[in-house]
DNA sequence: GACTGTGAAAAGTTTCACAGCT
DNA sequence: AGCTGTGAAACTTTTCACAGTC
């Protein structure tokens, strides 16, 4: 029997070509949608590869080039209409959607996140808040009344979050990240300078001021 | 007059090879530098690429690069010392000297970054703390009292202050990091949700937790 | 036998350059 | 004329695979 020359499955009237879009592709799109948004807020109405690339310190051609993994979203010879551009990608990351986030550990760490202005716009909506502290548990944080951590399944469920922000102690993040994990959770901010481990399909992102620090002292010691 | 066939300067008993060490190795050093102390800390003397790429999620073969660009750290059959490594690896990312920082914008973020204990056990020091609300000059955060903007040329000089942390409102931060260049500050930590310009020989990493949670909710989108 | 250090190959990412549309 | 969208080229980064050392 022989087998076939090339690993792809046959394609049987299914899409031609089915592009992997590069990971650091997509997490350069939050930066396009950021700015989009300004300049709409400024009453821009047009834009283009050029004008764009300036204000993010990219090439034009990387920014085509991006946005060609997910559609022809511009007009040869015209350029991006900016409203346009702006809900096509929003769409894509799934910013026309709003996301239930919780907040697990409300210490100076967590208080200080619950009462940040700056998540509401973008669609993120603080909902929950979790500390295994028994003297926290019942405090309203930020206009969210802080659960204990037996209460995590159920709200997770019930209150549809999908998004959750760690910051508890390093010691304790891997354990609170596997009880979100096993509760539904499938995409976490985490805070405490740890490389955490999830299963496929969960997704995390780290804030480490201290390792963006260290990564700059090496081209200060002249 | 021939012309140089290469456009590398004649090398007369320098380096051989003046390999560029690439950005994104100098990123990783520091995760290197912190599975290394945690090791020390355990008591654990030797490890080897594997074991590290382990706990740092990568490929050995990546670790013996990356440290290739540095140096010859290792002994064939029996991996690293621990000590010994983590000692060499600091020393380049200038890790053994301690840096005097300010924080500019001391609002409820620039205070929770005065309050942050996670920045002095790496010998990053924060000496100073500057805000342009007459109110808040002269309040003691963190142990630091807070001068006005107006003193900055002086102290940074004065205190040696070669990196800074900056949490004011995303329309000051651009301003304010030019007022910190001209000052003579080389590293910036920028909190605000933009995109800053520096000169050339100033270094610049942001904090964005919106942007890292946006980059997640497009794997979420089912 | 076990591991590093490293050229070479492979994979991934960016930039170029231009056909083609407005 | 002015710009996009895109294959192909250039460049960067990762991984392989193995000679060499302990």
């Amino acid at each position: 029997m022989p087998s076939n020359p090339d690993d792809s499955p046959p394609l049987i009237g299914g899409p031609l070509v089915a592009v992997e879009v590069p990971e650091v592709v997509v997490s350069r799109l939050p930066q396009y949608v950021r700015i989009l948004s300004q300049l709409l807020d400024d009453g821009v109405e047009v834009t283009n590869s050029q004008h764009l690339g300036e204000k993010l310190q990219v090439t034009p051609a990387q920014i085509r080039k991006d946005l060609s993994y997910f559609g022809r979203f511009g007009k040869q010879g015209r350029g991006y209409r900016v409203r346009h551009l702006l809900t096509e990608l929003k769409q894509i990351l799934g910013l026309d959607s709003e996301w239930n986030v919780a907040v697990v550990g409300v210490g100076r760490l967590g208080n200080a996140i619950l009462n940040y202005p700056g998540f509401n716009p973008d669609g993120f909506h603080l909902v929950a808040a979790f500390d295994s502290n028994p003297g926290r548990v019942g405090q309203a944080v930020g206009g969210v009344s802080v659960q204990p951590m037996g209460a995590m399944a159920d709200t997770v469920a019930t209150r549809n979050i999908t998004i959750a922000i760690v910051a508890v102690p390093s010691a304790d993040t891997q354990s609170v990240i596997d009880q979100l994990v096993h509760c539904g959770v499938r995409a976490i901010l985490n805070y405490a300078p740890i490389n955490a481990q999830v299963p496929e399909g969960v997704w995390v992102r780290n804030i480490d001021p201290v390792l963006a620090l260290q990564s700059m002292t090496y081209y200060l010691t002249d």
